[in-house]
DNA sequence: AATACAATAGAAAAATATTCTAAAAAGTAA
DNA sequence: TTACTTTTTAGAATATTTTTCTATTGTATT
């Protein structure tokens, strides 16, 4: 497990919220030449504490207007038949997020979509027909009032 | 509505992947020169398509190993009183999702957290003080088996 | 204090982003 | 079709940024 110093919180927190910031500035904000930047930034992506960069579009804008939650129970819950199961889900591009879950159900799926007709095509065409599901519930996100890729990191004093 | 033709999509389709891609490997992909890919970017960052860079980081290397899912059910439900519950909700670190939804609860909630007894402080200490609130039901995530911000976009052949 | 190790500053080189001008392409109206 | 307008693009020049390198500074250990 990689240390991490009170510097290194603080360029992840700066980069996590804006991936564009030049090494000058973040060497600016943190009062230090560009070189220990560069090369800490370096150390964090190879470690993996930094796992990749990406561009965040409006999915609005793109015509995906419905956020849903699919609580899924599955009715054999050996191993191959869980696996076979979540790789099926996983490959749909609609389904954005899946967690095993503890609760009544097993899975709950985040899935993003144009509207309530293509939720519907999606559950009806692709997704009921994934073998081994017993009972499926949605719920639709009404208005997301946030939501965030922001691991929260404590870039207090100390040291 | 901006109006996106099939390079737009495919650099949204490339930068939202890899927001490190330089102009010149994407306009390499596209068989386009530099100038073009650059204003087209520049449009969509500012027609709000693309909305920001980030580095997403791994929460597990930084110590945040619990995901739960809380489902919240409001007492009184006038505009001002949910407002008032919303911002003090959103505005806890723990809280990377809050989405007003149907169903039985009113609120979904996701948190990331250190661990089990994090998450027990956190519901007694931050959560459970906010008023309002009548039922709190939680769901951990016993493993993350997708988790993306892609945008799904069809970048076919047509126009 | 002397030694070893890690982190840093500062300058130089390489790569990239950005701007500019002019050419090419696509669409519009007669 | 032709003439005209508008949009998109290529290619070169410039500005910034990233990356590498060398030497210095700082820190801990003995």
């Amino acid at each position: 497990m990689i240390k991490l110093d009170r510097i290194d919180l603080k360029i992840l927190d700066i980069l996590q919220r804006d991936a564009r910031s030049t090494i000058k500035e973040i060497a600016g904000k943190l009062n230090l030449s560009t070189t220990p930047i560069f090369e800490r930034i370096k150390r964090l992506e190879k470690a993996g504490v930094i796992d990749r960069y990406v561009a965040i579009l409006n999915p609005t804008l793109l015509g995906k207007k419905l956020t849903a939650f699919i609580h899924i129970s599955i009715k054999d819950h050996t191993k191959e038949s869980v696996e076979a199961f979540v790789e099926r889900v996983v490959s749909f591009d609609e389904v954005i997020e899946c967690h095993h879950v503890s609760g009544d159900s097993d899975f709950l799926l985040q899935v993003l979509l144009e509207d309530i007709e293509k939720y519907n095509q999606f559950v009806m065409e692709k997704l009921s027909v994934v073998p081994n599901i017993s009972k499926l519930e949605s719920r639709f996100s009404l208005s997301v009032r946030k939501k965030t890729n922001l691991v929260y990191i404590q870039t207090g004093p100390a040291k």
